[in-house]
Formats: structure tokens, C-alpha cells, sequence
DNA sequence: ACATTTTATTTTAAGGCTAAAATATTTTTT
DNA sequence: AAAAAATATTTTAGCCTTAAAATAAAATGT
């Protein structure tokens, strides 16, 4: 259809760095992201993201849909939603018609708990990226954005 | 020193928007690398971190060393270190005057493992930033390190 | 010299994560 | 209807991760 290789044979030193800035930039951002949640709310952040999927779909998320949502393991959705429930943030409620699935969603606690951790989020980020403008962020994003598209692609074409 | 918000007091989406590319394609990027190590060489990325140190550092470093080059904890440190050592890819070697340390280095066999796995590792990420051109890379690159830089200021900044 | 403090590393307890195996139930095939 | 296949979830084993406690040795203070 086209070029295999863009343009040049060789790897590009360039494209390295960017990979190692991003990753940088974004296990700084994240890791301060944990520490703020465990000191502030005594949480984490796969704790924070399951509440946060949950909060957008209000009539619950079947196990299996959580899984896909948060890109992780069925395996890991179980044991993140034990300890919520546990805490009283969720609960299960069994899907009426299929006696194997489960409906995880918020309780009523989980949802005023969440509120508060997601307005103290986005102060968070907002706070560390108070330095970058509006159009830079929006072109930033943007461009992030493509190259997350054209990535995506390589990796499945990789499959050979 | 100056004014604690820079320009506008209500958080900007742009900016939450952006933290949120920046997740998604950094842990798209992420997620692949480790499925390539995982499944051509039967490591992880935590493993190939710590032989990409280690390489850097042909003397070899201390285990406290280590654990401040890749930013993460002394025990975890100690467990990987472990893992390689079993696997023959590292020793740990006294330090002559100081029967508390331990210096960690590559062996001959970890060397030569490391190399191969170093070439496939750029290459990977190259074929993923395929439809990055270098100009755009390097101008990008600028751009992560110029938040980071900030970003980083805040974080320390706000411990009051 | 002896006590105290600091430094280097390991151990422990608990959570997060995955792939693969195990369970239970539903759907499809025959 | 019985068997087989597919689906939903949990369990298991193993690694990664941290914070905090435990060990051991060195450095410092008295």
C-alpha cells in the first residue's frame, strides 16, 4: 500500500529521546498522582480509576465490561473490587437473567467519596501543568493523540 | 516570590485533557514493550531496566545506588537483583572496606544478553514512533522536558 | 573505649498486576 | 435432551511495588 519505512532505515536517535522524555514526564506526573491519593484519601490509583469508570456509568458495569473499560485483567478487576467493597465504595448486585455475572456500581458512600477524590485530581494535574497554556495543551494533545493513532497501528500490523 | 495561580483559577480541561493523552499513549507504548520482552525474551521491563543501568556502569553500582538511579524502593531493588542473580545475568561483589554494601554488576553472560535485548528495545520503539519525524520528535521531546522541568517545581513546591 | 546515630541492605506485609487454571452457568450443536 | 462449546467470574502462582521494620556494620560523639 505504501513505504514499509517512512524514511529512513536506521532507528532514530530522536525518537528514542521523545519515547524516554514522555516516559519520564508521565511516571513523574503519575507517581505524584499516587502519593497524593494515598496521603490525602489512603487510596490508590487503580482504586481511584475503578471509582472514576463507575462514576461515568451509573447503572453499574458488569465485571467483565469494568475489565475492558480499564484495560486490566479480569482477575485484577476482582481483587481492586473486593477491597472497594469492602470499604463500602461498591457493591455487587447480581445481573437478573445470567446467574454467572455480576453488576458492580457505586453505593451512594462511593459516590460522595469520589466526588471529593476526583475535584482533588484535577487540581492535581492542573496544579503541575499550570505552566502550559490552554493552546499549547490542545496542541500538545493533539498531536499526542496521532502519534498514539499511528502507534496503534504499527503494534497490531507488527502481528505478521 | 510571585503569584501562586498563573493566569486563571478554575482548572483548565485542556490541561486534564492533555494528562490524559499523555497517559493513554505513554501506557499504550508501555503495555507493548513489555509484551515484547515478556514474549521474545522471556523478561520484563523492570529486569531490562536494571541491566540497561548496570550497563551504564560497567564498575557496577551499589544496591542504594541502584535503587536512586531507577527511582524506586531498596527492597524492590533487592528482589530483582535477585532474579537476574539467579539467572546468571548479574553478581553481586563486596566492597572491599565496607562490609555493609554491595556492588551489583553485569557478568559476561549479562552483557551479551543485554545487548541483544537493548537492539530489539529501540527498534520496537522506533516501529512504534514510525510517523514521528525526527523534527517533530526533537521539538516534542523539548516541549515534554520544559513541563516536566515545571511540573516538577510544583511538586515540591506545594509540600507548604 | 562505649554509646548513639547514621548508613546499607534485606525482610515483611499488603496491594497491584498478569497468564493460566478452575468453576459455574449459558448457549449451541447434534 | 445430552454433549460440547462459549462466556463470566474467581482462584492461583509468580512478579513488581511500596512503606515500614529488622539486621548489620560504619561513623560519630562523649
Amino acid at each position: 500500500m505504501s513505504t514499509p519505512t517512512p524514511s529512513n532505515a536506521l532507528p532514530s536517535k530522536d525518537r528514542l529521546r521523545l519515547w524516554l522524555r514522555l516516559l519520564k514526564l508521565t511516571r513523574g506526573i503519575d507517581a505524584h498522582l499516587r502519593e497524593k491519593l494515598r496521603v490525602e484519601f489512603a487510596t490508590t490509583l487503580p482504586r481511584f480509576d475503578m471509582l472514576a469508570a463507575l462514576s461515568r456509568h451509573p447503572d453499574g458495569l458488569k465485571m467483565s465490561q469494568l475489565s475492558g473499560v480499564l484495560r486490566v485483567s479480569n482477575g485484577n478487576v476482582t481483587g481492586i473490587a473486593d477491597r472497594l467493597a469492602e470499604e463500602g465504595l461498591v457493591e455487587r448486585v447480581p445481573v437478573p437473567g445470567d446467574r454467572r455475572a455480576m453488576v458492580l456500581r457505586l453505593t451512594r458512600r462511593g459516590k460522595t467519596e469520589f466526588a471529593r477524590q476526583a475535584q482533588a485530581h484535577e487540581t492535581w494535574i492542573d496544579t503541575m501543568l499550570a505552566d502550559v497554556s490552554a493552546e499549547d495543551a490542545r496542541y500538545m494533545a493533539g498531536k499526542l493523540a496521532a502519534i498514539a493513532a499511528a502507534a496503534e497501528t504499527k503494534e497490531n500490523a507488527h502481528a505478521q
